[in-house]
DNA sequence: CATTAGTTCTATAATGTATAGAACAGATAA
DNA sequence: TTATCTGTTCTATACATTATAGAACTAATG
């Protein structure tokens, strides 16, 4: 299964959609280039409406993430490797971020943790090799 | 101005008030035990309707990091130095960290500069002095 | 030309957001 | 006691969002 959702939960179905599919690209297992499923196949295999899945993939395009064509289908446009994001989208993630971490510092999660949360995390994204490694 | 809203923004209102206070919090600008203002009086500050705030107070209520009470009003009651988060808590937090920072790495930023933007975000916020240091 | 797959349109029901007003319940102070 | 302050609860309205549904259209491919 691509995709695995949770139709009862807080958040929106078409938000899940596009959450996944995100983590997908940050773990390489979509990588630029790569084709996802039909937008009314993929309602079919999750048991929504293609509607649904339409909202989805239309979020991803607007934030440049996928490229949506008549008979192509829907193709990712952008990876960890596509170069450097958009100065406005990275002032929007780095408030939406702050907000996320404020979350768990007042919650008493220690510095430390918190970051360790931080690189556990990255370290399942597939990043870019680096020319100089050693 | 103890809050700053965008009233015509994506973000629901209650949830700016309840996001604006958790960075407080994490601040150390709001730490356990101080008092916010009356839902009544931020209602008018803010101006929007009191059972906005209630609703965003209420939130925060929810989450463990606010006491309401009658006449005392609202108090923080957990800050950086409360002790370990819900591990209940713990984990829905991790998802949706893991969430944002496949975002970053999804639109082309890199494994350092998301962890330096974290730490930079970790930076403002008030732990709890650790007593062995050096 | 037929197929595929995204796009656009209307429509409906349910839910969420924000406002508004009124009344209630404790706790404190005069 | 009485008055005041504060959160709490209730109904109600208006608007936006979410999800579903069906139909038709557009462009590219085989």
């Amino acid at each position: 299964m691509l995709l695995s959702i949770e139709p009862d939960g807080p958040v929106p179905i078409y938000q899940q959609i596009r959450d996944r599919i995100v983590e997908a690209i940050a773990r390489g297992r979509q990588p630029a280039g790569s084709a996802l499923p039909p937008i009314r196949q993929l309602a079919v295999d999750l048991g929504v409406n293609f509607h649904t899945v339409n909202k989805g993939y239309d979020l991803l395009r607007q934030e440049g993430l996928l490229r949506l064509g008549r008979k192509s289908g829907a193709v990712v446009r952008r990876d960890a490797g596509s170069g450097p994001p958009d100065p406005g989208w990275t002032q929007d993630w780095t408030g939406r971020l702050r907000t996320l971490l404020a979350e768990a510092a007042a919650q008493g999660m220690s510095a430390t943790d918190i970051v360790a949360e931080c690189e556990a995390a990255i370290a399942d994204f597939a990043f870019p090799a680096v020319a100089a490694e050693a």
